[in-house]
DNA sequence: GTGCCTGCAAATTTTTTGCACGTCG
DNA sequence: CGACGTGCAAAAAATTTGCAGGCAC
């Protein structure tokens, strides 16, 4: 399955649920801007497209995308939650700058080795995990100084 | 430094502030329960101690303990804060069963090494970090069964 | 028609803030 | 007095839910 649009469709089709407009536009601003967004600017840039797009759709969308497997919640530390796309990505996690707030993307597959060896020795079966790192970013550390 | 109460009392006074006796019983009752607890049960539990107690000091006194390095905020995945008390303890991470909900506290100096070095390849020096592991517990596996 | 979906508004839940009063040096 | 601290109630922010109407088989 290389396309997401019918994931969607299928992962919907499944529970006898149905790829709606207002899902497929939800979709679609994933798939154009692979960045983090909250569901307040989903929101807004939803409305470009489809300007009755209510917000409490998009929040019922997000809960299905992240079930279906094409959406993740991401939780970087203020009280808000965004999300970001996950289709066809490999899977990683993230470094925030305490001081700027500029977040990148990592990806340590050893760490991801003994996260599953870990859970294993606590009789665990590792499902997922989400990993997030605070630092100071090299232009806030020559800032400071 | 080993006494919790004195160590707070410090931080305290470095910010012009006051060891108060509402602050002195949400930090008590962390000393004497070592749960994770949410903002409301704390409030609870404190008003056994201090009937008066308000829920706003309840946050307001968390995150003084946060910033202390007393308290440790834990986001397991449901849209609750809780709280950890945090002093004089190895630090730790956390795995939950997505279950039952249970959650157990674990730790592999490996993975804080590849962190560190995770954290510099990109640039950053590591200040802290979040990592929670989800899974099945071996209990919910065999009920799965 | 039946069941799924939607937008809207209202309701919930979690957390923060404004404020008047109290306390302590 | 002046700064800090508190409880309460109100406010704010984030998310969920109830509901009447709409659409697709």
């Amino acid at each position: 399955m290389k396309d997401p649009i019918e994931a969607f469709r299928k992962f919907l089709a499944d529970k006898n649920q149905k790829l709606t407009p207002q899902r497929q536009v939800v979709l679609r601003i994933f798939m154009d801007r692979h960045d983090h967004m909250t569901p307040e600017e989903l929101h807004q840039l939803g409305r470009e497209m489809d300007p009755g797009l209510g917000l409490a759709t998009v929040y019922r969308t997000l809960k299905l995308l992240e079930e279906a497997g094409l959406a993740r919640e991401l939780r970087l530390g203020d009280g808000v939650a965004r999300y970001e796309y996950d289709f066809g990505r490999e899977h990683h996690d993230h470094i925030i700058c305490t001081a700027c707030k500029r977040n990148i993307e990592v990806l340590d597959p050893r760490i991801e080795t003994l996260q599953e060896a870990l859970a294993r020795r606590h009789g665990f079966e590792l499902t997922g995990h989400k990993m997030i790192l605070y630092g100071l970013c090299q232009a806030c550390r020559e800032d400071g100084e």
